[in-house]
DNA sequence: TCAATCAGGACTATCGCAGTCCGGATAACC
DNA sequence: GGTTATCCGGACTGCGATAGTCCTGATTGA
């Protein structure tokens, strides 16, 4: 199966939360809300401001804040934010040093095609159409508790 | 960077060396032939004939064969029949026991529409789209001391 | 009968990821 | 100016999956 790491599942957990709020929310807050433990949103939220998909403030009253709307966000953003830049093997990039084989693989390169269409499948799907579909109850937060907690 | 399992390139390498010769190649053939150990090129034709990938003919004389053209071949075939099924996440499947935080995961079946996506962009492109393009150097074996081997 | 080969599983070591934690910097508030 | 809340960046550890090897048994041809 191909292994897509959690922290990409968090992740998108956690920016369709922010999307769904005004203002900055802290990484307590977030976690909270989502039941994630509230290191790993820390996190998560980090990589991603790393990646320019949400930015940050600090200090008290800090928080982060999404960049764009889900819409203009395509999955494969997500992905490349976390788990590095889409590609099957490391055997594939271009400019590697090459595998020990070189000479006696037949394969070198010949993965591009398939990363590329992997690209762009995973570039056509945003947020938005992820989170579109939901059932209603899954859309707002469920419990009291958590929603008291994100504020 | 999502990952492919190396047994799944190598399977991909073994599966192109098993179209280019006639009749039924040993274990041993193909390891010589592709410069990947042998045990691991046993695995991984054992794995593809558990996929009905290639068929086998066990006692002296025996080897393995390929069941379809390398065009009638997609790319998701093999990494189904060496990864398992094709999806993102163990949060995915549909009858899954479900996430620790059920009620609150907002994203519940939300990849389906993802891994849909990269199923059928890998199932567009076949062994034979990969091997095309492959520079002549490396659409033969290379050593000769390989090619004998294989024989 | 013997040799070559596949079948199926067990086994180990290595690697990456998940998850946590800590010291520091920054900013708002009192 | 001090205090508090928050992000930043990194280090660290344990677990699980994968890679790779090996062994025993079954099958088949010579």
């Amino acid at each position: 199966m191909l292994r897509l790491s959690k922290l990409t599942d968090y992740a998108v957990v956690v920016l369709v939360r922010l999307s769904g709020m005004e203002g900055v929310q802290t990484s307590p807050g977030i976690a909270a809300a989502t039941g994630i433990p509230e290191p790993t949103v820390a996190k998560v939220l980090k990589t991603l401001a790393a990646g320019d998909l949400v930015c940050s403030q600090r200090g008290a009253k800090g928080g982060y804040r999404l960049n764009r709307d889900l819409s203009a966000i395509p999955i494969a953003d997500v992905i490349a934010a976390i788990d590095g830049p889409i590609a099957l093997t490391a055997c594939v990039e271009g400019s590697s040093t090459g595998c020990e084989s070189q000479g006696l693989c037949p394969m070198r390169g010949r993965w591009d095609p398939v990363n590329d269409a992997i690209h762009k499948a995973l570039s056509g799907i945003t947020l938005a159409d992820m989170q579109r579909g939901l059932l209603p109850a899954f859309r707002a937060p469920v419990h009291q508790a958590a929603l008291q907690a994100a504020q």
